[in-house]
DNA sequence: TTTAATGCAAAAGATTTGCAACATG
DNA sequence: CATGTTGCAAATCTTTTGCATTAAA
């Protein structure tokens, strides 16, 4: 599980709790939670894993709510969410621009950064489809655990 | 429905035939109509609108086998998928370096081409991670259309 | 003829919903 | 205190599986 640094946590938590407060959602116990296990990992955990770090805090906690809480975190911009393949749907509180190393076979899911990549700006071309307001690359491989058990 | 060129449709069956052929996988009937029916349109089907669309050539295909058949064919390498948010898996006959258009909204997804973006090379940190297969853009944002709904 | 694929129906998985109890602002 | 949120259980939706039948090579 990879970790995010305490400055780095406590920065999207204090974000996660001045976009609630300016919309007005409810802080509570069970959202500050789920945020928070999303806000401490790089790994993009799916609902179902979510579900089972969270639970070691709060036990009563319900998947449903867990789930609700995931698109609503989505829904206000505050986590982003990706998916691929025969995947479920994982989550990433990682805001700033980066990009995604995929492995097709087990699903890992690791976000890299690369200036370069990042002064690439949409093509004309997508005006004709709508508006961009995300652009990033996906880059789809075997990581190499799999490529070893592969051998 | 984006609607794919005679021509160029024709190639991916030729490719589709070849393939099966190379790794002794049957050509049924039902395969070559599910392939067919991605190979046809540019607008990325999901399982059950490729169940539908099927089911007008060969009204008692079932559900199971076009998912049966669509994982395999993306275990050939003949289609890839692509999944985002709350959609479901959809699926892509082309095989052609490209990239994507992906509306966050209703999950519209349109190929785009860019010899620009051709160009970039995934950069070597992605070696720690593992063996880079597949590299491509993914532009989100919302189309023209929801943008109208949304006014 | 041999081997693999299909269709069916049922199971399994994943996600969502209605509603009474409860916590937050 | 009013309103929105939770947990529960049940419903819904999506995807997968076992198995007898059928079709491809």
């Amino acid at each position: 599980m990879e970790m995010i640094s305490r400055q780095e946590v406590e920065q999207r938590m204090k974000r996660f709790e001045a976009v609630c407060r300016n919309k007005s959602v409810k802080l509570t116990h069970q959202r500050i939670e789920i945020f928070r296990e999303i806000a401490l990992t790089g790994d993009h955990p799916d609902a179902e894993q979510v579900f089972k770090r969270v639970r070691k805090r709060i036990p009563t906690v319900s998947l449903d709510t867990v789930y609700r809480t995931l698109w609503l975190l989505s829904d206000l911009g505050l986590i982003v969410t990706l998916s691929s393949g025969r995947e479920r749907t994982r989550f990433d509180a990682n805001l700033s621009n980066h990009h995604h190393f995929i492995c097709s076979q087990c699903g890992l899911t690791r976000d890299f950064y690369s200036s370069e990549l990042d002064d690439i700006r949409p093509p004309e071309t997508l005006d004709a489809f709508g508006e961009v307001k995300n652009f990033h690359i996906e880059a789809r491989g075997i990581c190499r655990r799999c490529a070893k058990k592969n051998i």
